[in-house]
RNA sequence: GAGCUCGUAGCUCAGCUGGUAGAGCAACGCCCUUUUAAGGCGUGGGUCCUGGGUUCGAAUCCCAGCGGGCUCACCA
């Protein structure tokens, strides 16, 4: 626990005040504590208060609160004391709150939680404060503060030790249009959940929990964390994705389903990435990908509305207006993006052969693009490698990317007029992805084939590629109406409205490798 | 997993081409009854991330490791 010897004998000489602050009567760490109002209280109602209505109608306070600035005046002195993120001043007079109360207020450090009553007035300087009467002690700080003026700066102890990250609410991003305070990005996390809890609730979707483990780890192509069950004496697989049970869940006669849950991939971390991360998924019986395209514009407009009142977001540097979309199919995005350095841009035909897209993949190669590519692999996986390599960086305003190869999309319907292609989209924003849609494949026999399909790059090394699932193909079988479904990163959209660049700074408890102190 | 980069007091940081560690905040003591990054006087606080190496001498240079950040890879 201690990080040095300084902490140890500061944390000896606290427990010391504690037995002094116990003489002096005071329960050391009491049960509760009644106040009349919370800190935001006083100033969302006593704001605008002039000293002189102050003075001519006394206000009697009880306020609770840490006490985060400290400054003694000698028989007198003032305190901030903060709230839920917002402080308001205290007066302490040795004249006002007597002997004892005073020699209580001695004894107290930055940190300490004290309750306090008394009445409000304005200092000099015209800021609104608490003139107390009494202050009865709560709870108390045995270790120091950070500088009361940066906070903590340092990345790695602002996520190991987050809960001093939010009591003193740093700042990310300073200076810049996109400014926010730790404390506020989980509290627009919380409305941000709110906000899509509602926009479903109000349009007779169902909220549903579906397994977090789960035998086969279907639903999506990442690699799984494993478990074990004791007394089944199985291996279990933390869930990539709800999909296969949200699916099974529309086949049993819930049209409309969301769930808003964790999913773990066992993938590297980067500033997108998180091993556990939040995922909304949804699932709408008779819709199909065009009407979540519709759908997805309306609820990142209406989330963004109810979180920040406005569709305008920053983003790294860049204004974003969540209200303003562009569609490209991938193809258009290949052609649309394409790098000049890479020379002309490819025509529609170049994706129709394997031949044409190696060639384009060479072109890209020449231009120094970095381009994953191995012959002979399908040639729908060239096509998203090429649109992934040229396109992504591009997609800084929201916009839809549609039509997805055959060959990347296990789970998606196939376009009727294109048999290689399939109803599906993804949705960027920022240069990310935050979203995935697709006309759900509903054939079970189609579904098995892909699932064979899959089992044999699988058997090829690729760790990714999806599991056979019997039970998913048996589902289908009695009968999966025409079905739209999509998955939104909630972590990524956190990310959008609030500002922060990385995904650590929207997850409360980021995953760090472990560190230790001298002690352990 | 790879490359680059950072690691000095509880916190925020300085410390030059190597000469044996400093400031502010916080802490401790004293003074101060409208202050607010309060102020004044004084005091204590260090495994300079860890382990090797080079050197008469290493916080500083070199190597390895640990942890963080960024970029890339993987992925959402």
């Amino acid at each position: 626990m201690f990080e040095s010897d300084f902490e140890r004998n500061l944390f000896a000489l606290r427990r010391e005040k504690l037995n002094q602050i116990s003489a002096l009567g005071q329960q050391t760490y009491p049960n509760q504590y009644t106040a009349t109002h919370t800190i935001p209280e006083i100033w969302a109602k006593y704001r605008e208060t002039t000293a002189e209505e102050l003075e001519a109608h006394r206000i009697q306070v009880s306020v609770a609160g840490r006490i985060m600035a400290i400054r003694g005046q000698g028989k007198a002195g003032f305190a901030h004391l903060q709230q839920n993120g917002e402080r308001l001043q205290i007066y302490v007079r040795k004249d006002d709150v007597g002997e004892e109360n005073f020699l209580l207020y001695k004894l107290l450090d930055l940190g300490d939680h004290i309750g306090v009553t008394g009445y409000l007035f304005r200092t000099r300087t015209g800021e609104l404060t608490i003139h107390v009467q009494t202050i009865t002690f709560l709870a108390k700080a045995m270790l120091a503060l950070p500088e009361k003026y940066h906070g903590i700066s340092d990345i790695e102890l602002r996520y190991r030790q987050r809960y001093v990250d939010l009591f003193t609410n740093s700042t990310l991003n300073e200076g810049g249009p996109d400014e926010i305070r730790v404390r506020d990005v989980f509290i627009k996390r919380a409305k941000l959940l709110k906000a899509i809890r509602n926009f479903f609730d109000t349009r007779g979707y169902i909220e549903v929990e579906t397994p977090m483990m789960q035998p086969i780890a279907g639903g999506a192509a990442a690699r799984p964390f494993v478990t074990h069950h004791n007394t089944l004496d199985m291996d279990l697989y933390l869930r990539i994705a709800p999909e296969l049970y949200l699916k099974r869940l529309v086949v049993g006669g819930f049209d409309r389903v969301y769930e808003i849950n964790r999913n773990f991939r066992n993938e590297g971390i980067s500033t997108q990435h998180n091993p556990e991360f939040t995922m909304l998924e949804f699932y709408q019986a008779y819709a199909n990908y065009h009407d979540l395209m519709d759908l997805t514009e309306e609820i990142i407009k209406q989330v963004a509305q109810e979180v920040n009142g406005t569709t305008i977001t920053h983003f790294n540097g860049h204004e974003i207006d969540l209200g303003k979309w562009r569609r490209f199919s991938m193809r258009e995005a290949i052609i649309e993006f394409w790098p000049e350095s890479a020379g002309a841009k490819p025509a529609i035909e170049d994706f129709n052969s394997e031949a044409t897209a190696a060639a384009l993949v060479e072109r890209l190669r020449a231009a120094r693009i970095h381009i994953e590519y191995k012959p002979g692999e399908p040639l729908g996986k060239t096509i998203a490698t090429i649109f992934e390599a040229v396109a992504e960086d591009h997609l800084i305003q929201p916009t839809i990317i549609y039509d997805f190869p055959l060959a990347v999309s296990p789970l998606s319907k196939q376009k009727p007029d294109e048999p290689d292609w399939v109803e599906r989209f993804e949705f960027y924003i920022a240069g990310f992805e935050l979203g995935n849609a697709f006309s759900e494949l509903n054939d079970p026999e189609e579904q098995r084939k892909r699932f064979e399909d899959q089992l044999k790059q699988r058997q090829g090394g690729d760790e990714e590629a999806h599991q056979m699932d019997e039970d998913y193909v048996r589902a289908l079988a009695y009968g999966l109406p025409p079905t739209g479904g999509e998955g939104i990163g909630i972590d990524r959209l956190t990310m959008i409205l609030t500002g922060a660049r990385s995904i650590r700074d929207v997850i409360l408890f980021p995953l760090l490798r472990p560190h230790h102190t001298p002690e352990e």
